[in-house]
RNA sequence: GCGGCUGUGGUGUAAUUGGUAGCCACGCCAGACUUAGGAUCUGGUGCUUCACGGCGUGGGGGUUCGAGUCCCUUCAGCCGCACCA
């Protein structure tokens, strides 16, 4: 009987299914086990063959864990938010939801023919109303907390209102956007709309006034991990930095929790440390300068306090509060036109052109540990949302405060023995201080650093400002709190409404979800509201019923709900705990369920999230887990970034000015330009010719230069896309060779972890192996040939080294070597004509997470009436691994010489005995005694001589 | 600039984690069966040499009886962060 996948396929796909083979429910009495994939964006142009590359990962993972006896739980949704699908509803008018639904269709329908584990019953979609209440009510609960430094967690904001109430902001320590000081009195007295705009400096979910990612293209705000290389990610467009009011999350106050529980999750070490640059942790020193002749003060953040004494300037940020105080009258007109200049100059103008430019302010501050009198410089080198916004410039061991120094002529003085700053600055943090104070000068404080090495010295320093009272030490963060609304139209709408102040208040719990209106069209309203400003009142019953009796609202004047909507991180920062309790209309996730799933123990996804979905995620998970929401504090315990699938490329030569084509091989022998081919036409690199001609009129009359017969294409790696003509789809290939093919061939590409390019040439190997699997079952007959003889030695010991390979391959993700051990098996078991049901049966389990519809197949043939899931994974017996004899490679001072068969339970005294006796070793020692003899069990037999 | 990763046949890769480098495939070569082959099967295939042998894991050096694996150095490629003070 003849392999026939796609009607074996058919069949299992159907009957998995009707039979929900699939559906899993929390069951105490086994261990669970949660792996997840990245849930997909459906875009429009379908799965490629790179998608499924970490679906098949953990399909694999999913089902050996399951054959290993554990609960697991392995659930799909979609990513349904998002930009390219409203950019398509503003060209088309089509509904962002007609078709993102359309778009998801046709992704399940690719899922489903390669045969996936999934529990779909539990699919959600961020878009789905009764899944984004969730996520409206998380923002609420965010709303309503704010994180507490002292308990290091969030915490519900009545207690911060109550703190306030007895003490002000007296030992407060808590998260805030801006360190406010008032007592309980100025509290009590102050407005309700004057609370609420204090409380927002504190809420973790907060509306304020920020520096945001503006895209003027994209017509919204964009987040920091949206913007790469100062254009969006999305489009690539030009993005300005603009000051507005939005939605925030205080992400920044889990900075230090976000980095330490980096070291309690299983992650590569790649990605950890790309979060951790991320984060940015840098410790240092806040020192207060003196403005001369002024009561003004203003601090700046050094990591480098040893240099406090080579200051020769300040540098304020163009965007610093402080440069409207400290600009002098007669500076007035010049650093106004700086300010209007750099305004003019966007994020990817200072990246790309990085010319020293400044102005000077007309004010002196005075350094607190030399007196002496320094200009205070305005610069766009210095950036207004990190640490003060303003530095103390050491030209003599800082590179930009060098360039800076240099440039306007300003002194330099070097505080390190023996280095040279007359052509470059010394950045390096080594060597012994000097200048500290300097020789020629009276000393203005106690402080001496002279002699320290530049660790001592910056400790010293530190202990010196805490001391004196000059400043304090101080742990800055790059990680900034993340920009939550977006001007848009599909996505989440807030659970908010402004009352009659003007104040953000949160729809009650119990009236969500709040459903995002129909509008007439997807762009901004004429008034340049978002999308959302088309249906401003599209919710009013909603709020009116809650609302009108207690708050005063002038519906007239304002827009009584908040017209952005969430970004797209908002749905995907918890899903993975929804999958839990998916159609749990009380909870996010039911308190037992959460704590039998608890978190994901295997995440599979790409590594371009890392700094975007894995640290909302992240913060998103401590922040519930603060609640109490949730009982786990970190979401994904084990993660695992699978590599991406570049494409490979054909190419076709034809010769200049003609319509003929030449070989690869012969094209140096003519003028020609490469022209991509779709890979489709193209099998091992040979051009099918009728294909070509017919795929495009230009080429129906073209003609070729041949080698043996042959076209063969050039190719090249490039990006998988379709102007490229390189992307090759699922289903063809499913339609070619069958899923279980695919299955063994994306994961015999190489190491899961590795980006490769796709190279249908090779895939021949792994079907004909699927062949040879089925005829160690059929042979080349109509008839089952399994047979119930005992197996023999030779077979159990192939069968049981498959076992031990396979366990341990799966356990450390290394599929590719599975594949090769499977065929090595089969060889071995074809070789001995093996048709032992006994052996075959257990093949058969160990290659049902590899290739499941074969597997079931088989399995039923031998006679089993309930599905190959529910076998229990074979366990190697070592008895049968054991050898009779073993071959010793003998070798002359590390050299192999010769090898020898010895029997396998002899020991290492009688190994070497037989090795220094045999008569091979005799021209070798040539009667000498050898210095030494190492023998490494079943390996190596080394004699030095 | 800082940090991380990778480098093995014509190609994808493997190597019991310091023990005979190149498993398993692709490709190629030869053969068998075939009217035919993008089918199937068998054998060969790192380089070099007629051969014995020699050389081989980006380059150089080191530790070791023994190094693809560990250390130092250098080159090349990829990735992350980056006027972050």
């Amino acid at each position: 009987m003849e392999y026939n996948f796609r009607e074996i396929e058919k069949k299992w796909q159907d009957y998995w299914v009707a039979n929900h083979i699939y559906k899993v429910d929390v069951n105490t009495a086994k261990p669970k086990y949660y792996v997840l994939d990245m849930f997909p964006y459906p875009s429009g142009a379908g799965l490629h063959v790179g998608h499924p590359l970490g679906y098949i990962a953990s399909d694999i993972y999913s089902r050996y864990k399951r054959l290993q006896g554990f609960n697991v739980l392995h659930p799909m949704g979609y990513d349904a938010y998002g930009l390219p699908a409203e950019q398509y509803a503003i060209q088309t008018g089509q509904h962002p939801e007609v078709t993102t639904k359309k778009n998801i269709a046709r992704y399940r329908e690719q899922m489903d023919k390669i045969g996936f584990s999934y529990d779909w019953s539990r699919e959600i979609r961020t878009c789905d109303p009764a899944y984004y209440k969730w996520t409206q009510w998380a923002f609420i609960q965010m709303f309503n907390s704010f994180y507490c430094n002292t308990e290091k967690k969030a915490m519900p904001i009545a207690q911060l209102i109550e703190a306030f109430e007895q003490n002000g902001t007296d030992g407060l320590h808590v998260a805030c956007s801006e360190e406010l000081s008032f007592t309980a009195d100025e509290w009590k007295a102050k407005s309700e709309k004057e609370k609420q705009e204090i409380l927002l400096n504190y809420r973790i979910a907060y509306r304020g006034e920020t520096m945001v990612n503006w895209c003027p293209q994209l017509g919204t705000v964009l987040a920091n991990d949206e913007v790469v290389n100062g254009v969006s990610e999305r489009g690539g467009y030009p993005v300005e930095q603009k000051v507005m009011r939005q939605w925030c999350l205080r992400v920044s106050a889990y900075a230090q929790r976000l980095l330490d529980g980096l070291d309690t999750i299983d992650w590569t070490d790649a990605l950890k440390e790309t979060q951790r640059n991320w984060i940015g942790r840098s410790e240092g020193t806040e020192v207060a300068f003196q403005v001369k002749d002024s009561d003004v003060e203003f601090t700046i953040f050094t990591t480098r306090a040893d240099t406090m004494f080579g200051v020769t300037f300040m540098v304020l940020a163009p965007e610093s509060e402080l440069v409207a105080q400290l600009t002098t009258p007669e500076q007035k007109e010049a650093v106004d036109a700086y300010l209007e200049r750099t305004k003019k100059r966007t994020e990817r103008e200072r990246i790309a052109d990085r010319q020293v430019t400044g102005v000077f302010s007309g004010s002196y501050a005075i350094n607190p540990f030399t007196g002496d009198a320094v200009p205070v410089w305005i610069s766009d080198y210095v950036l207004a949302g990190y640490g003060t916004g303003a530095i103390m410039a050491v030209p003599a061991h800082d590179s930009r405060d060098y360039a800076f120094a240099r440039h306007f002529n300003l002194p330099i003085i070097p505080l390190i023995e023996g280095c040279d700053v007359s052509e470059e600055s010394f950045d390096a943090k080594e060597g012994i201080v000097c200048n500290s104070p300097r020789p020629d000068v009276t000393p203005y404080c106690s402080l001496s650093l002279n002699g320290l090495t530049v660790k001592e010295a910056i400790a010293a320093t530190k202990h010196y400002v805490e001391e004196n009272k000059l400043g304090r030490v101080k742990t800055n963060y790059r990680l900034r709190d993340a920009i939550f609304s977006r001007q848009r139209y599909w996505g989440e709408p807030f659970p908010v409404y402004y009352d009659a102040d003007g104040m953000p208040q949160m729809l009650p719990v119990d009236k969500l979800p709040l459903e995002l209106p129909e509008v007439a069209k997807f762009l901004p309203t004429e008034t340049g509201e978002p999308p959302l400003g088309h249906a401003a009142h599209w919710a009013w019953d909603t709020v009116k019923q809650e609302v009108t009796d207690t708050k005063h609202i002038d519906h007239k004047t304002i827009f009584p709900l908040e017209l952005n909507t969430m970004p797209g991180f908002a749905g995907s920062s918890a899903y993975y705990l929804r999958y839990m309790d998916p159609h749990d209309d009380k909870a996010l996730v039911a308190r037992d369920i959460d704590e039998y799933w608890r978190n994901v123990d295997l995440y599979i996804g790409g590594t371009e999230h890392a700094t975007g979905h894995l640290i909302y995620s992240r913060f998103w998970n401590k922040f519930l887990f603060d609640a109490g929401y949730v009982c786990e504090d970190e979401p994904f315990r084990k993660l695992i970034n699978q590599g991406m699938i570049q494409g490979r490329s054909n190419f076709v030569y034809r010769i200049n000015g003609t319509n003929t084509f030449v070989s690869l091989n012969l094209k140096d022998q003519f003028e020609v330009t490469p022209l991509h081919v779709d890979v489709n036409m193209v099998s091992n690199d040979v051009l099918d010719l009728e294909a070509f001609c017919s795929w495009n009129p230009e080429y129906a009359t073209a003609e070729f230069i041949l080698e043996d017969g042959k076209y063969i294409c050039g190719w090249a790696v490039e990006k998988m896309s379709k102007s490229m003509f390189n992307v090759v789809n699922p289903d063809m290939i499913v339609e070619k060779y069958g899923a279980d093919t695919l299955r063994l061939y994306e994961m015999f590409l190489g190491p899961l972890e590795q980006s490769k390019p796709w190279d249908t040439n090779g895939i021949d190997g792994v079907h004909r192996f699927l062949k040879k699997l089925w005829a160690l079952f059929y042979g080349n007959t109509d008839q089952l040939q399994v047979t119930d003889t005992e197996p023999n030695a030779d077979e159990l010991k192939s069968l049981h080294k498959l076992i031990k390979k396979i366990s341990y391959d799966i356990e450390h993700f290394s599929f590719n070597t599975s594949i090769s051990a499977f065929m090595i098996c089969a060889n071995e078991l074809g070789t001995l004509k093996c048709h032992k049901k006994q052996i075959l049966e257990s093949f058969v389990v160990l290659i049902a997470p590899f290739a499941p519809h074969m597997a079931e197949e088989l399995w039923h043939q031998l006679g089993h009436n309930t599905t190959v899931c529910d076998a229990a994974w074979p366990v190697c017996n070592e008895e049968y691994l054991k050898e009779n004899s073993v071959t010793y490679a003998i070798s002359f001072n590390g050299k192999a010489r010769y090898s020898l068969e010895l029997p396998a339970d002899l020991s290492r005294d009688e190994v070497e005995k037989a090795a220094l006796t045999n008569e091979n070793s005799a021209k070798w020692l040539d009667g000498k005694t050898p210095k030494k003899v190492i023998v490494v069990p079943g390996k190596i037999v080394n004699i030095v001589l």
